[in-house]
DNA sequence: CTGCTTGTACGAAGTAACTCGTACAAGCCG
DNA sequence: CGGCTTGTACGAGTTACTTCGTACAAGCAG
């Protein structure tokens, strides 16, 4: 099946599809596999609101590539982010690259709809 | 339109419909409107596993009217249930009511359905 | 090398959540 | 009435989470 292929009619999702990883990418950082995700744990790491806007605006507006911590603006210490980041890629919601001295995080799209359907879809109707 | 008429072909929810309710039953405890229901706080209601299972359970198991607290069989004290089910109601994931001496509960099939669509399939799918 | 940038690690302080024991209230039944 | 049941209220102990300052590491530009 190839990637992004997901043309179902009428059940295409609203966020954006992900892009191909290029084969030159850095390894993602550490995170639980797509059948060690547990959906009380990733509905925890969306209880609070800066994370489940994190969520948000990497599904909505991300453009085809990862994107870094200062990217979303956040007026927050940078500790606060690295917090917050942390617990969504240990939950499993997001990927985590390092990019030179950059890290980069984008949305596990396939995995989260592959083992919770239409989560992803209530992120993208959150209204913030 | 009848309780239950959710028959949009191939989307039918695997969990019970509600029923009706019936006239002289007693005022629901106090909880939040349909409104009033933000997807963050019930996800956090969800992140615990007992809760996620009294959900559930309501969800999959539960007959044509409310549950009590001691129907769920769980081997913990009463002051650590009422808490569970008092976040579950708080969240408006649960309605309560009292008949008598028993509180029951049933989950807000309608509300949750109309505010967050597809959310009560992923709880029903939930592996305990 | 010197600075600048991105982000981590660590720790501390404050807050919130969970667990549970005890005491109590309210309804039902003998 | 007295006892039984269902569940609450309150409080304490513990744990977990959040927030953030500071110090540090690593990459890049000059």
């Amino acid at each position: 099946m190839p990637a992004g292929a997901r043309s179902k009619a009428g059940a295409r999702p609203r966020f954006a599809a992900r892009w191909d990883v290029p084969d030159d990418a850095p390894e993602p950082l550490p995170e639980p596999g797509r059948a060690a995700l547990r959906l009380e744990v990733v509905m925890g790491a969306l209880s609070d609101p800066l994370r489940m806007r994190i969520v948000r605006t990497l599904l909505l507006e991300s453009e085809a590539f990862d994107h870094t911590c200062g990217w979303f603006g956040f007026d927050r210490p940078k500790s606060s982010l690295t917090h917050h980041f942390r617990t969504l890629r240990e939950a499993g919601l997001i990927r985590q690259r390092q990019y030179g001295l950059e890290r980069r995080s984008h949305v596990r799209v396939d995995d989260l709809e592959a083992r919770f359907p239409g989560l992803l879809a209530l992120v993208a109707d959150w209204e913030g």
